[in-house]
DNA sequence: CACACTAATGGCACTGAGGGTCAAAAAGAA
DNA sequence: TTCTTTTTGACCCTCAGTGCCATTAGTGTG
């Protein structure tokens, strides 16, 4: 059962990111995020807390779970894009590939991402994690318009960018029946169209 | 000299946010914001740690001392914006109006906004305070298209305009030489150039 | 002047996050 | 068995933040 990629040598772990983070989700669910302790997490997955924060440098970071690593999937995409279409264009179709997730796994995706978006202390917290991600945009923007990635407009993109995944985000967590590619589509084009001054004279619909 | 708005009752105040905000930056700027306790800030104040806390509801959020208040402004240039330009255009406008300051306050907003741009604890803090922020440019756009302020293009544009004054406040922060206001005229404009497709081929300049 | 009344102060104790240190535990290797 | 290596978790510490409550410093009244 074990034969896998075979142990290297000292105590091996005692737990795993993955059932940390099923004992830790299955809390917040019940209790909620800031009531639940480090204490009741480690004592759920069965460890010290003294070895959750080993696993994970503090709480807000338990409900992001591996995001620093799947950083490097979006770097790959943005850079196997084709160098003939828009920057804009590749920004959004390595965006869209980057958020896409299984059919089977989406209800954990809803839970994680509600969780993520809808707490305060999360909220917080994630604006380091959103740091590392616009870097990687900003470094492609940079990279394709000749400019040093600390510029003023790819810095902008990268920022501008974010903003419009987590717009599309808390829309996909508001209506059960849509997509995220709909919502990411949809929040690029609306505010295409915002830019271009086409939207907002509207002197007809209502009063 | 204690004529203006004569105290109305009990014991008077033993300091205000001023003094306070005067001896926390002092003490921010000496040892770094981490560093710097509670217990430090309160003793340089002459207060008790205690009402220190009740002066600011966390160490996070002395350093925005009185944000909050200031937002009614950003709503009233809001309002008094004409109808007949593009939505954009308004809040273009009401972003340069709301950022500006005098030349005489330039040297401490440069060092309030390094604090708040550059310490990791901080970054994090403030998207709380921005959440309120985006809420008033989104109730804007939201009037004006004739939208529920959650819809998704509004809250687009109220996440997009925040991420790019951020983008701007970086760029100023970089360059001594550079006012807010040119900062965020240039990253409006570029994304403006970035979302109509107009940069992004640069099959020209270099190799 | 003494006595209420009121609002701010600040001390005390408590919880919970996070970090440093280090001895014990649990594996493989010699 | 013994050595080596790695993880574990206990212990102790600091600091942010909160609830509680007696104290203090003013104002207003008899």
């Amino acid at each position: 059962m074990r034969s896998a990629t075979r142990r290297p040598k000292g105590r091996p772990p005692a737990t795993d990111h993955a059932a940390i983070e099923r004992a830790a989700f299955a809390l917040f669910t019940e209790r909620g995020f800031e009531a639940t302790t480090l204490d009741a997490i480690a004592e759920a997955a069965g460890i010290g807390r003294r070895t959750l924060l080993r696993y994970y440098p503090s709480k807000n970071d338990i409900p992001w779970g591996q995001f620093d690593e799947s950083l490097a999937d979006l770097r790959a995409s943005l850079a196997a894009m084709p160098h003939d279409i828009p920057v804009y264009e590749a920004v959004h179709r390595a965006v869209l590939a980057f958020n896409h997730v299984d059919e089977a796994a989406v209800p954990q995706h809803r839970q994680r991402m509600t969780l993520l978006l809808r707490t305060p202390a999360l909220q917080a917290h994630s604006a380091l994690k959103y740091r590392q991600w616009r870097e990687v945009i900003t470094c492609y923007v940079a990279g394709r318009l000749g400019l040093p990635p600390d510029a003023l407009l790819p810095r902008a993109v990268g920022n501008v960018t974010l903003a419009l995944a987590l717009s599309a985000y808390e829309e996909w967590l508001a209506h059960e029946d849509r997509t995220i590619e709909e919502c990411l589509d949809e929040a690029l084009s609306g505010l295409r169209a915002y830019f271009a001054g086409a939207v907002g004279r509207p002197r007809h619909a209502r009063a």
